[in-house]
RNA sequence: GCGGGCGUAGCGUAGUGGUUAACGCGUCUGAUUGUGGCUCAGAAGAUCGAGGGUUCAAAUCCCUCCGCUCGCCCCA
């Protein structure tokens, strides 16, 4: 096979038949954010680029090699968003959100990109629904963010999934427990893999999730940091933990876990599969960034969000065996074989259409055999046949596709309203049977 | 950026030097009935990922490139 079109690499087309999926995931988004109070924003597929050098870090794996810039024509710097939490903080501070009423609650399902190598559950563009809560540093929060992932998942037949929980504390002792973690390894430099040698230069806290043989032992003695918290932000943890536990959602305190950006601090948490230990099998992950606003130019505000692959979600449920029927996309088919019918037959479907009843005609010309064919396929319910005979006759027969094909004849005139009021029969024969 | 596997009709596969590249599903047309599904019959659909090389002869062997896929780094 020569493809001479496809689509760029570590993209994908949607096909009808996948869209229930995201029908399903969308409509579970919408439910659970307003169950929980929240808002939806939508921001732009690009940003300036400084948007996200300054938000995520610039030292960030996503910036430095996975960030999608260019220049537009008069020559600004621009980046495809990578990652939804700064550009929903940008907003924030341009819209004046701090005068709103607080906590300010937002979420988006959002295109991102990101310039990596793909492969299962990672494409270069995929799509997250963020959460995001500013100006609160309630622990209860925290937790509530958490929820709202947790009843997504469960809401989408996702189960078997464990929330990881860690906590970053606060930057000042971050930065010191990063000095006792060097410490710590400083002196075992040569005994790490070459990965985890880059990563005590590059990003200590990465030396705990190593997934090397080579690097297990010393993981295990190592600091860490949720162990030794300072006093507020253990109390700040404690909170969050009890909260989990009260609300019966399965979460695990893991003093390995690391998340990657820049800007937490304080509650960290991922969801991942409990049979699952892929790296890019992460559901969704997200924590706390009380610095992040004022690091972009803006008032001390505390914040926390997470966000969570859209394609991963489906791929878990997948998983997890959640399947939708064939989406039939009419409830009744015209089947027309009638020399001069086309007009009238195009005004049935209108008035039918009216009624809201969905109506497709077969196509003109096409044989009777041939048109049934197609009413089958479309999954319509009912077949409305118009043959020379019944043309002539100023009739119509109306025929039911399932089970037997049972049929009546009526005046061409009847066709609408009988329509209707057989599909009614029919959708509350089907309900009192459900 | 690094390493492994794989590219044959729309999809899934067979074919590993030798006639017009095969099968299943799907699609289209027809038969049984001016009427779908089941069955049966037929048709369309493949420059065998691309380019080059070896050979009398290449889907099959060699080289290069491209793509897909799995894993690493990293992330949703």
């Amino acid at each position: 096979m020569t493809t001479r079109y496809q689509a760029p690499r570590g993209t994908q087309d949607v096909l009808p038949d996948m869209q229930p999926y995201w029908d399903a995931v969308l409509e579970g988004i919408r439910e659970v954010t307003r169950l929980h109070g929240f808002r939806r924003i939508d921001t732009p597929a690009f940003e300036y680029a400084g948007v996200f050098e300054k938000g995520s870090g610039d030292t960030t794996d996503i910036i430095e090699k996975e960030m999608y810039v260019f220049e537009d024509r008069g020559g600004e710097k621009l980046a495809l968003t990578p990652e939804g939490t700064p550009a929903i903080c940008r907003a924030y501070l341009e819209h004046g959100m701090a005068s709103w009423p607080q906590p300010v609650r937002l979420y988006t399902t959002h295109a991102m990109f990101r310039y990596d190598r793909p492969q299962k559950g990672r494409y270069r563009q995929h799509t997250q629904f963020d959460c995001e809560v500013f100006g609160s540093a309630d622990p209860l929060v925290d937790a509530e963010v958490i929820a709202v992932l947790w009843r997504l998942y469960e809401r989408l037949g996702i189960r078997n999934v464990t929330v990881r929980l860690g906590s970053l504390d606060d930057w000042d002792a971050r930065r010191a427990y990063i000095e006792r973690l060097k410490d710590y390894y400083r002196p075992h430099l040569e005994k790490l893999s070459e990965d985890s040698q880059r990563r005590f230069a590059r990003n200590p806290l990465r030396l705990l999730d190593s997934k090397d043989e080579r690097d297990q032992p010393l993981k295990e003695g190592a600091p860490k940091l949720v162990e030794q918290l300072s006093a507020p932000a253990q109390a700040h943890h404690e909170a969050v933990t009890g909260a989990l536990a009260a609300a019966g959602i399965a979460y695990a305190v893991d003093p390995l876990l690391v998340r990657g950006l820049d800007y937490y601090n304080r509650t960290v948490f991922e969801v991942v599969p409990n049979d699952d230990e892929r790296a890019q099998g992460t559901l969704g992950g997200g924590g706390r960034y009380d610095g992040l606003i004022e690091l972009l130019g803006g008032p001390p505000t505390p914040g926390i969000g997470f966000g969570t692959g859209i394609e991963r979600l489906i791929l878990e449920m997948q998983k997890n065996g959640v399947a939708f029927d064939d989406g039939s996309t009419a409830s009744v088919y015209i089947v027309q074989r009638a020399e001069g019918a086309g007009a009238k037959v195009f005004a049935l479907a209108a008035e039918l259409r009216d009624l809201g009843v969905a109506t497709l005609i077969g196509e003109t010309g096409k044989s009777m055999k041939a048109q049934m064919r197609g009413a089958n396929h479309s999954g319509a319910r009912l077949a409305v046949i118009i043959g020379e005979d019944e043309w002539a006759a100023g009739q119509a027969v109306l025929k039911d596709l399932a089970g037997e094909g049972d049929q009546e004849t009526l005046p061409f005139a009847a066709v609408a309203a009988t329509v209707r009021e057989r599909l009614e029969q029919i959708a509350t024969k089907i309900s009192a049977a459900g």
